[in-house]
DNA sequence: AACGAGTGTTAACTAGTGTTAACCGACTTA
DNA sequence: TAAGTCGGTTAACACTAGTTAACACTCGTT
């Protein structure tokens, strides 16, 4: 799932480094292994990693240094400080000097998956914009638009949201109820033809591709062919 | 230094959540103490806390349920859980309903404290500091300014603000009320047809970057698409 | 005190969106 | 096949939002 995930790990007690790598990589990570702050300095520069994973003290250069630095030349990168049992107040530091989050030694690498994953999801979730394919169509369900070759069709809300549920049901029956509720909020006679209405509407704008059609189950719904 | 910050408890073991409790008003918090899910919900609407610490299992409602349903009104409030020892599979749930931290029991008041402020910390420091990416835009809420490139567009006060909270709900909807609430104090017709003004004007602005819109939901709100 | 720059509000006009109505056609059942 | 129902299409309408410019207010400078 999340192959090949570029990680740079900074931490001085070999042992632990290790440790930590060897699981990290049965998770599908790429570890770099820095033994002091310079050397993840270097790594960072030349291997571009996407994660930070850094102990606080460490030799030559220390993890909030160190955060600082890159943080100039990446202000979005997810960092994962790993702090001694009783440093309260490194920890605090670590945050106005913008890590993400920390770690307090001894961690389980539950714990340690766990806050790296969510933070890359935090970053992740920004740009997956699922392009949807409708026939030759290309549909962006959230900037409401529907794309033909080189021409754009912008959507309006309630359009955006009827195709989405259709493509949802692709070749099955989407039910008129199910719509109503959901978009309309009930089910009544005036909200049906103002559905009837829109279904109207993306035929017209569905037309430019003859292989895609939304067909009427008479007492049903509607089934988006493509 | 943080006199007051009102923070809602939901515990359901009395005993202990009063310990918290009295534990965290000696450190100048106001907090309202839930038994269940349900009285916590209530408190949360009634008393507005910035802050919440819910424990996962709780009678009537778990804490998992009651975070889904706030974070629907409020999506920046900081949510720290408690979960008993072994709930590694719960904790995870718990990231992707949006809550920002967790604490296994049996946890120190000290590290409760902490994950308290550091996280009150990073909103603070997110408001004032962190630089917001937008699309190919940088965006510094304190300096009301927004970078493109090498050129700089100085925003207003309001601008800043309007801004902000839409990057804040960025790809979902910001509601309109909840907009003129906090800006303009009311949602009556004035302000709704100024707010419209200002986001015409950071339309403009965005305008630079084209993968970055301002869309409109009819009768709802705004979404920041970037 | 007068001025001007900057900011936010109000107004006037324009454009876009969703609902309702009217009319028509197609399917179902008796 | 006639009656009844359901859905299709188009246009009119009401309402919401977009844009631009004029206006009013604040604040610092002269």
């Amino acid at each position: 799932m999340n192959s090949n995930i570029k990680l740079l790990l900074a931490e001085d007690e070999p042992s632990l480094g290790q440790i930590v790598k060897e699981s990290l990589e049965t998770r599908n990570f790429e570890v770099f292994h820095a033994l002091n702050g310079e050397e993840a300095l270097e790594i960072y520069l030349s291997k571009n990693p996407e994660v930070l994973v850094l102990d606080v003290m460490m030799p030559k250069k220390d993890g909030f240094t160190l955060a600082k630095e890159i943080r100039e030349k990446n202000p979005t990168i997810p960092i994962i400080f790993l702090t001694a049992k009783s440093q309260t107040k490194d920890v605090i530091e670590g945050f106005q000097h913008g890590g993400n989050d920390y770690l307090k030694k001894p961690f389980s690498m539950e714990e340690l998956i766990i806050r790296i994953h969510s933070l890359l999801d935090r970053i992740h979730l920004k740009k997956s914009f699922e392009k949807i394919v409708i026939g030759n169509f290309i549909f962006n369900y959230e900037k409401q638009k529907l794309y033909f070759n080189d021409q754009i069709d912008i959507l309006t809300h309630r359009e955006s949201e009827l195709l989405f549920y259709l493509t949802e049901k692709r070749n099955k029956i989407l039910d008129r109820t199910f719509i109503l509720n959901k978009l309309w909020g009930n089910d009544d006679f005036f909200n049906a033809r103002s559905m009837d209405v829109f279904i109207s509407k993306l035929r017209k704008k569905l037309k430019k591709d003859t292989s895609v059609e939304i067909i009427n189950v008479r007492g049903f719904g509607y089934k988006l062919i493509c």
